[in-house]
DNA sequence: TCTGGGGTCCTAGGACCC
DNA sequence: TCTGGGGTCCTAGGACCC
């Protein structure tokens, strides 16, 4: 049996653990530059609240309702975060951190009453973080998904579903819209809608040719897995195969000076997470673009893929590179409202061997060391290159909640 | 005025090699 | 000059996830 546990509106709960005076009041998260929602709480979903709804148009919602807004506050969802994995993790040796706010247990070769042992992992996570977490067991991942959406669906059931007979099975799937069906996009449930298919289970009953033309081995994988065939595997990684730093700015940025810092900022932090994970990349891609909603401007985007001369996670290498590439793709007399660097084709550092002629500058390997260590204590960047006006593109954080976690000076404070 | 920031996987077609 | 099968690598593009 598969376990997926989900953390029901991660954002949102995180807010709440330190500030219960939320609780039963409708919250909202917002994306970076207070952008656009990106976690709701109960609340405000039946408020109408739609996930990804610009910030400036729910304002009305946001008044009438009285939502609590929140800007987004990642240091501390990540911490959370792994509060709640380690402690997932403590009930199977195979697990696999899915996302933020999801993981997967694999349970196979765990003798246990398994609704028995989701109500443990739930109430213990309740307990020790503070964070409500939706359970849903079954025979496969997809299936899993399926128990989960249900587990949170149904007040009764307490936040856990186990799917472990094939009436179960049949019942869950009939009950689920195609398109929302992990793995089954808008576009696909568009095709799918059309030819009569509307329900998980109208899916599971397709011939496997159909799904296989339709929507390639990754759809046909799908369909075994919701059939109860286990067909999706497991991952198990933890180095990433890419990274990328992007960002929108809080203002239309114009000379290649303001957009060659924000490259060089984003290049260093993306070198950062590369050095973690021990990597060196051999190819990084760069982009800029103009705003695609500003209808009096052509909208202007571009892009260039790098391959460099040898591997390395440099930042002075990395920076080097990329500026050149930005000289590619800058074009004057544009208002530049986004850009991004993304790390790829990575060796591991361990393995690599030199190449006779051309190689990373071997003094950058302790420089780097020393500026992790540094910006690492202080948990953001004090060290930084090429570092200009850093306040002019502070990004727009209107309603940050305090670093509970991380930070002593942003302790929470009990009073008796 | 104001519209996120990450990721993964698969396929087809072309270049190139033996 | 033309003919052939089989392989790998690279790239672009499309689909999806949270």
């Amino acid at each position: 049996m598969y376990v997926l546990a989900d953390c029901n509106n991660f954002y949102a709960s995180c807010e709440r653990v330190f500030n219960p005076s939320l609780n039963g009041k409708p919250i909202v998260v917002l994306s970076n530059n207070d952008g656009c929602v990106i976690a709701r709480s109960n609340e405000a979903k039946v408020a109408g609240v739609k996930m990804g709804a610009p910030a400036f148009q729910i304002k009305e919602l946001i008044q009438r309702y009285n939502i609590q807004v929140f800007s987004s506050n990642f240091i501390l969802y990540g911490d959370m975060s792994r509060r709640v994995m380690s402690i997932l993790a403590s009930y199977t040796p195979v697990y696999e951190v899915y996302s933020i706010d999801e993981c997967f247990l694999d349970l196979n070769g765990i003798d246990a009453d398994m609704r028995e042992y989701g109500l443990r992992m739930r109430t213990q996570v309740r307990r020790w973080t503070g964070i409500p977490l939706s359970v849903g067991v079954a025979p496969t991942k997809s299936l899993a998904k399926v128990a989960n959406r249900i587990a949170k669906k149904f007040p009764e059931l307490q936040g856990v579903h186990v799917i472990d007979s094939e009436e179960k099975r049949i019942k869950a799937l009939r009950w689920l819209p195609i398109e929302d069906v992990w793995g089954i996009g808008r576009r696909y449930a568009r095709k799918l809608r059309a030819m009569g298919v509307n329900t998980a289970y109208d899916f599971t009953q397709l011939p496997e040719s159909m799904v296989r033309s339709l929507m390639t081995v990754v759809g046909w994988r799908l369909q075994r897995d919701l059939q109860g065939i286990p067909s999706i595997e497991m991952e198990l990684p933890e180095k990433k195969d890419s990274i990328a730093t992007t960002r929108s700015f809080d203002r239309d940025y114009n000379t290649f000076e303001d957009l060659h810092e924000r490259i060089a900022t984003f290049t260093m932090m993306s070198a950062e997470k590369l050095r973690r994970q021990q990597s060196l990349c051999r190819r990084m891609m760069l982009f800029v673009e103009t705003n695609r909603f500003n209808e009096k401007e052509d909208f202007y985007s571009n892009s260039v893929l790098l391959k460099l001369p040898f591997p390395t996670s440099s930042s002075l290498e990395l920076t080097q590179f990329a500026v050149n590439g930005l000289r590619k793709i800058y074009k004057e007399n544009k208002h530049y409202k986004r850009a991004g660097v993304i790390l790829m084709d990575f060796v591991d550092a361990n393995l690599y061997q030199p190449s006779l002629f051309f190689n990373s500058n071997p003094k950058h390997k302790s420089l780097m060391e020393a500026i992790d260590k540094l910006n690492n204590k202080h948990g953001k960047m004090i060290v930084r290159l090429a570092s200009q006006d850093e306040l002019t593109h502070k990004m727009r954080r209107l309603h940050l909640s305090k670093a509970y976690t991380t930070n002593v000076d942003e302790l929470i404070e009990i009073t008796i």
